[in-house]
DNA sequence: TGGGTTATTTGACCAAAATCAAATGTGTGG
DNA sequence: CCACACATTTGATTTTGGTCAAATAACCCA
């Protein structure tokens, strides 16, 4: 049972849900899940990786230690995310550390099973890939968007990734963390993050209170925030 | 002959230098080299992919249309970079225009060509992982630069990269195209990157006329440049 | 060579975000 | 319930970069 637990587990990730059956109980044979305390370390940036993880609930931030000794936050990420996957290369080593922001519980991955996998199996270095060209996609839009966007539409675009697609208009969400890490998650200063949210409530007819997030009309945060958009997308893959 | 000097072509890149000659030769054979002139377009932004390039010689702009009719600059790559990896993925369409910014002299290889090698040799799949994972670290450090680093220091830290690691201490190059193409590329205003190099030249005693930067001491450049730069790398691998 | 078209620079000014400082909330452990 | 630590907001000010306008410099084509 507590195989079956960890294999429907690994199938949350968007990567292992393209495999075979029978490739991800390989996989789950050599995972186990760990629970992870508010400000416990997953890894060291620098460290030779000995684990990849996958979120199974909570939030992880990934940071960089900056000359200053300040921190610069790279991403934050939750259930169903990977963390680590760029130890699949040479170096083998974590390019960030990675601390739990809140109660975690993650899959324990080991790294040698993926290195082993990837290196045998070329349908799963071929998933790999494709996973990993979508993230670059993702990735590259982001450098765009932090010269292109003001500070409160890089709020309202992760507000709208946060809420996914909703069926009707309707944004009915709460903060999964706090908010001086979402403002270093967008490159900005606690300072300007509220600020900037003050703005965007008034552009857009957001609500919050505390962490509680409410908006009558997506569309409206949506035209507000991807009117620095370069064309096409609707930034991300917001779907209209 | 002919064929030969597209496999030697083939082997600038990092990528295809990796592979084994008889894989090399093989993507050779469908491969043909081809000139564009200044302006000539290689792809545009959500075409299906038919071709991917490795630029010989010359460089070439990714560019994404934005709302107000302006184009936002992904990057500008030079000789042994290829263009259009990301049409590898689904949906296979290409996530920029490219426009050739100076004569190019490009080696086209068909998109089929790739697609059927990756599916069919699991080697050539992890090289290309290999490959792209790399590449995504490089971009993720991009992000962090865009909000951390000032403009006059984007400008160092693209001149470092230009110049590679020189043995001694000093630079000595010419800028490959236009200045606003290259603010643009570095999610700048001409006019604030003109301002910028002023105060490049003025902190770091680089000196520059027309398009002729020269620099007696890179490690100067270096230390103005990743003073903001999360630690460990000497930035992006500028080794000292 | 001379006009016409682009680059690039410079100046004046504006807007966005960072910084410094202080006030106001919020939550937790006595 | 209070005191302390920390999160968030607000105010005042500075810095950085963007915008508009104009001057200057380069470049190209008759």
């Amino acid at each position: 049972m507590k195989r079956l637990m960890i294999v429907d587990g690994l199938l949350t990730s968007p990567l292992m849900a393209e495999l075979k059956t029978p490739l991800v109980e390989q996989i789950a044979a050599g995972c186990h899940t760990k629970e992870f305390a508010e400000g416990d370390v997953l890894c060291h940036q620098s460290d030779a990786a000995h684990s990849v993880w996958l979120i199974l609930d909570g939030w992880v931030k990934l940071t960089r230690e900056t000359l200053d000794g300040g921190d610069a936050v790279w991403d934050v990420l939750g259930e169903t995310h990977l963390v680590g996957l760029e130890t699949l290369t040479p170096p083998f080593t974590y390019t960030t550390r990675a601390v739990a922001v809140s109660g975690v519980t993650a899959l324990v991955i080991p790294h040698t099973a993926l290195r082993h996998l990837i290196d045998s199996n070329g349908e799963f270095a071929r998933l790999v890939l494709k996973f990993v060209l979508r993230q670059q996609q993702d990735e590259r839009l982001e450098i765009e968007h932090r010269t292109h966007q003001t500070a409160p539409q890089r709020i309202g675009c992760f507000l709208l990734k946060l809420a996914g697609t909703p069926l009707d208009g309707r944004i009915d969400l709460h903060l999964p963390f706090d908010k001086g890490l979402l403002a270093a998650r967008l490159g900005m200063q606690p300072e300007t993050f509220s600020r900037a949210l003050a703005k965007l409530k008034q552009e857009t007819g957001l609500r919050m209170t505390g962490a509680h997030v409410q908006m009558d009309d997506a569309d409206a945060l949506r035209a507000y925030t991807c009117g620095a958009c370069s064309g096409s997308y609707p930034c991300h893959g917001h779907a209209t």
